[in-house]
DNA sequence: GATACCTCCGTACCCAAGTACGGAGTCAAG
DNA sequence: CTTGACTCCGTACTTGGGTACGGAGGTATC
C-alpha cells in the first residue's frame, strides 16, 4: 500500500498549537477527553483542526470552572440532541460560581476589617488579626 | 507520685468541641500546627482552652483562604513582635482574594452570556454554548 | 473480669490534575 | 551509519488536605 498522505499535526505541534504540554494531551487521551486515533505504525498520531477545537473547548470550559469530569459530560452532550441538558449543566455551574463569589466577598470583608483593625490598634503584645480569628 | 488531676479534654472531646474529626487533630499535630504535648502514660493527651482557640484560629484562617502552610506562618508570627508582618501577609492574601473574585466575575459573565444564547438560538444541531467555547 | 470504649502510633489510601522518567521505536539529515 | 528529534507506552511521582485501617494498650462500667 502506498503511504497515505498523513495530514494533520503530530502531537508536539498539536500541543503547541493549543499551548499545552505533550504530556497533558496524552493525559487527556487517557481520561477519554480526546479520542485516541491509532497511530500509523511507527509514526505518531495525527491531529486535525477538529481536535484543536475540541482541546480548545476543554481548556476554555476548565477556565470556566468545569472539572474534567464535567467537561467530559459536556462533550458527551454535544450531539445536538442534548442542548437543554447542556444548558442545565451550565446553569448549575453558574449557581456554584455565584456561591463561590459570595463566599469570597465575605472573606474579603472579613480580611479588610481585620487589616484595618491592625492599623488602628496599638499592637502591644498580640496581633488583633490573630486574636480575632482565635476568638471564633 | 500521686496522679496529677489531668485537667483538660482528651482528643475526642477536643475535636468535638471545635467540630473536627480526631484524625484531623492528629494530622495538624503531625503538620506542626498544634503542638504535641506528651501524653501521660497510658492516658491520652490533654487539651485546654488555649488549644481550642488555637485550633479555632486554624479553621477560621483556613476559611479565609489561607493554606495550612500560611496558617503555620501566621502562628509563628503571633508573638507580639511581628504584627506588621502578619498584616502584610493578610494584605497579600486580600489581593489574591480580589484577583480570584475578578476571575469569577468574568466567568460569571461568560457563563451567563452563553446560557442566554442557549435560550435564544434555535439549537438545531449544535449547542451554541459548546460551539462558543470550542471557537476559542 | 469481661466488655465496650477510648487513645496511641504508623502506614496507607483518597481526590484532582497533572508532571516526570525511562526504554524502545522511527524517521530524516549530515 | 550515526546522531538528533520526535513519538510511543507504562509507571511513578507531585501537591494539598485530609480519611481510613489495624493492632496494642489503658480505662470505665456492668
Amino acid at each position: 500500500m502506498a503511504p497515505v498522505p498523513s495530514s494533520g499535526m503530530l502531537i508536539g505541534a498539536f500541543a503547541a498549537a493549543v499551548g499545552v504540554g505533550i504530556e497533558m494531551v496524552r493525559y487527556y487521551e487517557r481520561r477519554g477527553l480526546l479520542q485516541t486515533s491509532v497511530a500509523e505504525r511507527g509514526r505518531g498520531r495525527r491531529y486535525d483542526a477538529s481536535a484543536v477545537s475540541r482541546l480548545t473547548f476543554i481548556k476554555a470550559a476548565q477556565d470556566l470552572g468545569f472539572s474534567l469530569d464535567e467537561v467530559s459530560a459536556l462533550l458527551r452532550l454535544n450531539d445536538g440532541r442534548h442542548c437543554r441538558e447542556t444548558q442545565r449543566l451550565a446553569e448549575s455551574k453558574l449557581r456554584a460560581v455565584r456561591a463561590k463569589r459570595d463566599a469570597l466577598r465575605r472573606i474579603d470583608d472579613a480580611l479588610s476589617l481585620l487589616i484595618e483593625r491592625c492599623g488602628t490598634t496599638r499592637a502591644t503584645d498580640h496581633c488583633p488579626l490573630i486574636a480575632a480569628l482565635a476568638a471564633e
